[in-house]
Formats: structure tokens, C-alpha cells, sequence
DNA sequence: GCGACAG
DNA sequence: ATCTTGTCGC
């Protein structure tokens, strides 16, 4: 039986840190995709929601179910998690060349700068950025009365609060922290504690594990 | 060594 | 993440 070996795993997580480009977005997305992965047992059940950019109306929803094989471990969640989400982003059929896609998650506010968010979108070369409920690594900080995450110096992440709720959003690949703000911002809506695609890919997921176990008894 | 630790 | 009863607050 072959183990997961963590020390390539963090050596791979360095080396393509190096590939993250961050910039500002460099088109207007015309649709942004939410995934989530959800587990039954072994399996994990992942969901990706597509919604138009501007309207954050649904367009496509596509779900998997696939053998997770590496445990999770803090800091090495996309080598558990990825596989499952590129797969559910083939079903998908989407064209990513015009999206964005939003990954529950860390993106560079993550030990070695490379969190699953940053993990999909380097490896597709598609915008991405992470939404995650807890902090990972940085340090939050006030910047002009907002809170930021601060990794090696730069600001890779920001703090949203809605209600008593706490959301850590931060940069996945090619997207400024400008970018991050201004687009996770615009999709909260009412009082929802995730922004819209993510909350939809989350609740779908779930949705998904509680069926799947009603029909397994 | 100790604490912290996405999903 | 998932499991899982009662309980706090609106």
C-alpha cells in the first residue's frame, strides 16, 4: 500500500507556489463557480455551482462522487480534496477561460502559500480565489478600518464579518486582493454567512451526503 | 518541547 | 468534514 508522502507534498506546495501570479483580474468574468466537497465515509461528494457573474443566477450545477484516498491533514487539504473537484469541474462542461471559480478553502494565507484555492488555480491556470471559516496562518490586521491577512509581508487575505459569522477570504491566483474584496463582496446576499456560490455548493453537498444516506439506510 | 491546525 | 442532545437566543 503505498502512504502519502508529506514531505514531497510540501516540497510540490513551495515549488509551485512560485507559479501564483497575482495580478488584478485581467477580464470580467462572465460566470463564477462555487466548490465544496462534503464526505460520506471514504467518499467524497464534490459540487460545483456555476452563476452568471453579473446576476449571480444560477447556470449549471454538476456533482461527483469519488474515493478520497489521503487523509486530511491541516495544510494538505487540496491533495485530498482536488482530485475530487477537477473531476466534478469536467462534468461541469463549463468554459473556465471565462470564469472565476471560488474554492472553499485557503489560497496563499496558507503555511507554504499554496492552499487549495491557489492549488486549483494554478493548476487549470484559472482566476481563483478561497473562502475558508477559520484561519489557517498570517496574522489579521487592521488596515483602514478593515481586517486583512498579512503573509510574508503582503496582504494575501481579508477578514469579512457578517453578524456573529467570520468568512477568511484571500487570493487563490491571478486576482489582486482588490479583486478579492470587491468580488466576494458583491456576493453575499441577504443574510447568508457564505457568499452565494459557495453557500449553494455547500448546501448542495450536504444535500447530497444526507440523500445518499438515506438511500444506504 | 508546546501550541495551533482550511476541510 | 461528520457525529449528535439538549439548550440558548430571537
Amino acid at each position: 500500500m503505498v502512504v502519502f508522502n508529506f514531505e514531497k507534498a510540501s516540497y510540490a506546495q513551495k515549488l509551485l507556489s512560485g507559479r501564483i501570479r497575482i495580478s488584478k483580474l485581467d477580464y470580467v468574468p462572465r460566470y463564477i463557480v462555487g466548490l465544496d466537497v462534503s464526505y460520506i465515509k471514504d467518499y467524497g461528494l464534490g459540487v460545483a455551482v456555476a452563476a452568471e457573474f453579473d446576476s449571480l443566477r444560477v447556470v449549471k450545477v454538476a456533482s461527483v462522487v469519488d474515493r478520497v484516498e489521503v487523509p486530511y491533514v491541516p495544510g494538505y487539504l487540496a491533495f485530498r480534496e482536488a482530485p475530487v473537484l477537477f473531476k466534478v469541474l469536467r462534468k461541469l462542461k463549463l468554459d473556465l477561460r471565462e470564469s472565476i471559480l471560488m474554492v472553499n478553502g485557503h489560497g496563499i494565507t496558507h503555511p507554504r502559500r499554496f492552499g487549495i484555492a491557489s492549488h486549483i488555480g494554478v493548476v487549470l491556470d484559472v482566476p481563483s480565489i478561497g473562502v475558508a471559516k477559520r484561519i489557517l496562518s498570517g496574522r489579521v490586521v487592521k488596515l483602514d478600518g478593515r481586517s486583512v491577512i498579512v503573509v510574508d509581508n503582503i496582504v494575501g487575505g481579508v477578514v469579512f464579518s457578517r453578524g456573529r459569522h467570520r468568512v477568511y477570504a484571500s487570493i487563490g491566483h491571478r486576482v489582486s486582493i482588490d479583486d478579492v474584496v470587491s468580488i466576494v463582496d458583491r456576493c453575499f446576499v441577504g443574510l447568508k454567512p457564505l457568499p452565494y456560490p459557495l453557500y449553494l455548493a455547500d448546501k448542495y453537498s450536504r444535500d447530497m451526503a444526507r440523500d445518499l444516506k438515506v438511500r444506504l439506510g
